[in-house]
DNA sequence: GTCTATATGTTGATAGAC
DNA sequence: GTCTATCAACATATAGAC
């Protein structure tokens, strides 16, 4: 017999995969529902609306970006763990490909709806953002703001692209691109 | 007294905003119809459904891009077009940092769509793409898809930053860098 | 061609039995 | 805590008078 919070877990990987797959105005509470084998009418009484839950989403985001970051500092270089960034992203490049990327896509859907969930989500590319630009700056650069701002471009622009265009040697390009240009930098 | 063809074109212009501003499926057809000024049920006489009023606009975009392609040709060299496409795009800084790219975002919300209209949108990301391809194929770079894919990848990623970091600076910081980046090309 | 009134379906959210 | 039944609001689309 399912804990409560397995529930609570269930609904929230149902919803983040659909609003990833179908977005999040086209996925209904009952496509949630459906997904989870949660009953429609038991949902509300873990979230009292459809935007608890994105934002419930939004944060387990978070955390699993946290806990990718944390991974890759455990490597010595900030080189090595933007190139392993890279590799990691390559490995969901095909899902990418077919539902655009699941931070990026969410944020802009987010961003048009004007309610505090909207801000939540920009955070997330903050993170990344900021994190981002730690690397560079540990690597002694002068311009480590720029030099994130470029990185995080080139690879949200890339998995736009590559959305577009359905096509994941897009992506293969823009990582070749990339480790190249960290390699010379 | 107005023809018909001014309220198709007051239909397709006031969806166009709408649906930049507040997204596809976050616009009603009652909103539309508000917004242009025609009454709710005649918008039905031009476009049976809101699907063939998004191919519409989708359809004005793509010649507004075309035209816009057309005036950056009449300068000679490739670089100088490039050149005033990025200050071109400087202008409308801030509604891409208000409401995003009105292309990206409305590829990306259409692409979940599943629907032949999905399509269209990735058309315009296609013709973009291939024009600016062009351009380096005409600079005489043995790599022109590679640059126009780099090109067009920095450009959507840096309006997809810009607009969750609520900050026009950040398309500034980025066209600096596509510039000097072109420069020493 | 134009516009009011409305049909029809779906949505998010709730009530209340169990 | 769980789940069925349902509400009220809103959506797209249509019918039909003018």
């Amino acid at each position: 017999m399912p804990r409560t919070s397995d529930k609570k877990e269930k609904l929230v990987e149902s919803a983040g995969k659909l609003f990833h797959q179908v977005g999040f105005n086209q996925t209904s509470i009952a496509d949630i529902a459906e997904d989870s084998g949660v009953p429609l009418g038991n949902i509300h009484y873990y979230f009292k609306t459809k935007v608890d839950l994105v934002a419930e989403v939004l944060n387990s985001r978070k955390e699993a970006i946290e806990s990718w970051f944390e991974e890759l500092e455990k490597l010595p270089k900030p080189k090595d763990r933007l190139i392993k960034m890279l590799g990691d992203l390559e490995g969901m490049k095909h899902k990418v490909v077919k539902y655009g990327c699941p931070v990026g896509s969410l944020c802009q859907e987010l961003d048009k709806e004007r309610m505090p969930v909207s801000r939540q989500a920009d955070g997330l590319i903050k993170i990344q953002l900021k994190w981002v630009t730690g690397q560079f700056r540990e690597l002694g650069k002068q311009n480590p703001e720029d030099l994130g701002l470029q990185w995080m471009s080139s690879i949200h622009g890339t998995a736009l692209l590559a959305n577009a265009l359905k096509d994941p040697k897009v992506i293969d390009r823009g990582i070749v691109r990339l480790k190249s240009w960290l390699k010379e930098l």
